[in-house]
DNA sequence: AATGGTGTTACATATAGTGTAACGATTAAT
DNA sequence: ATTAATCGTTACACTATATGTAACACCATT
């Protein structure tokens, strides 16, 4: 399969921007990724006249522009899990009152795509569209769980600590999978982040594919054993609720 | 300023994807854009290598991918004005009852950027993302009438009618754009949907430049006098709401 | 069978993207 | 104040690479 040296050169770029960093300089993007000034320049340049980077014409640097924000608006009335999800979120998160979100699988990483606040003031909060690792917390675990092609995408994995209690070994990351499989859910202790638990289900499209992952995050002092177990309840009544809405049969043959 | 003809391609392939259609296979793409059918290939594999489109493997159309859903989280992010704006439409919203919307200027188009819905079952609906020309709509005009580029912005629009109201001669352009300014908002009836009755008044940032249009859409059946009046009234007060919010300061000096 | 429509691969040509180098314009340091 | 360093930008020659033509396999109708 041929691929285009420039495009390709112009779509690692986007990929720079972040919430972390959503503005770079020419300098900063040429060391980063070690290509020649003008070479950035141009694609820079080409990005900017159909509006998917902006110049700040003061600083001289470069932020995503408005049109990855209508593509972007396009894909999400596509995500019809999103639509039928959120309802059901809205039932848990008034349920427990605890920040509830919904993750879908982008190449190898997860992706947020909807999310959740609860009125507590220490509290999970994740941004949508926030990025993370397919290893690290409930969540991204229950993807690769239930993901017909885990192994081929765990072998691609680099397997880098978090905190103190993240996977760093392939051996235990399959031996850990596998029990999620069977109890059909997951729940991690600040795998990700230190204080931070997370209890997630699968949610399954028509044709019996992990289609997202619904997740309930808390801080570790809120979460007493009832109050996990309460989590459990709801987020396997959600995922399956989200599912059959999908077209998904709880009951298949094997 | 040079451009990069292969990324140009491909971001006008992107360009292609809408709302009203959302999936392209090869073939149309080729004719659509006029290219030889490899290298829009090529230029679809690489976008689908880093996740910017998708393609159904079994009926081979193409759809855009969930990296431009992260990409445009990342915007709307950044959009502080639709952060401010919000409430305060809200507020507008539960006063009047009507379909609330805010847009901004995206190249030489309009961009929603929020939405608000009503209780009405005859109602104006907008898609969050939906883009539509410069030249129609009470919205659009309020954009370009406040737009310091607003001459050469125009001079490269054509003028196309959507209805038989729409402005189709840039002299009426003009002396249209004059009024508004004069006035502080727009009315249209039915420049782009026929029956579709909006009122739309502007939002400036720090630097008094304009930054969205702050608008009411309701079908002409409502659209009585004294609910327009409290419309321009609701919409005034929230533009300069939201401005004052962005940093801008109503008495400037001239 | 035969046609017209897909999506895909191979290959030679010349276009067009590339880096080096030099240019002003800022900003920081002496 | 003068230098030095770093920024963004432009010019130019080279060769890498994106390009279209053509032929391929595949699935539909007819």
């Amino acid at each position: 399969m041929k691929i285009i040296g420039a495009l390709e050169k112009a779509l690692l770029i986007l990929d720079k921007f972040s919430f972390e960093k959503p503005e770079w300089s020419l300098a900063e993007l040429t060391r980063e990724l070690g290509w020649s000034k003008p070479t950035v320049l141009r694609l820079l340049n080409t990005l900017e006249k159909y509006g998917f980077v902006n110049k700040n014409s003061t600083t001289k640097k470069y932020h995503l522009g408005l049109r990855l924000f209508d593509l972007g608006s396009i894909v999400a009335g596509q995500m019809d899990v999103r639509a039928i999800a959120l309802p059901v979120m809205r039932k848990i998160r008034d349920k427990i009152n605890e920040a509830v979100y919904l993750n879908v699988i982008l190449e190898k990483e997860r992706v947020c795509v909807e999310f959740l606040d609860c009125s507590h003031t220490l509290k999970a909060s994740v941004n949508i569209g926030q990025r993370s690792p397919l290893y690290v917390g409930a969540s991204a675990l229950v993807l690769l769980a239930f993901h017909e092609d885990r192994e081929r995408i765990i072998r691609e994995l680099e397997l880098k600590p978090f905190t103190p209690t993240t996977i760093t070994d392939v051996e235990t990351l399959f031996h850990r999978l596998e029990e999620i499989r069977q109890a059909g859910y997951a729940i991690s202790w600040g795998e990700r982040n230190m204080g931070l638990v997370a209890i997630s289900a699968p949610v399954f499209d028509r044709h019996g594919k992990i289609a997202a992952s619904l997740s309930i995050g808390l801080p570790e002092v809120r979460a007493q054993k009832e109050k996990l177990e309460l989590c459990i309840k709801l987020l396997q009544w959600g995922g399956g609720e989200i599912s059959s809405q999908l077209g998904h049969q709880a009951c298949k043959l094997d």
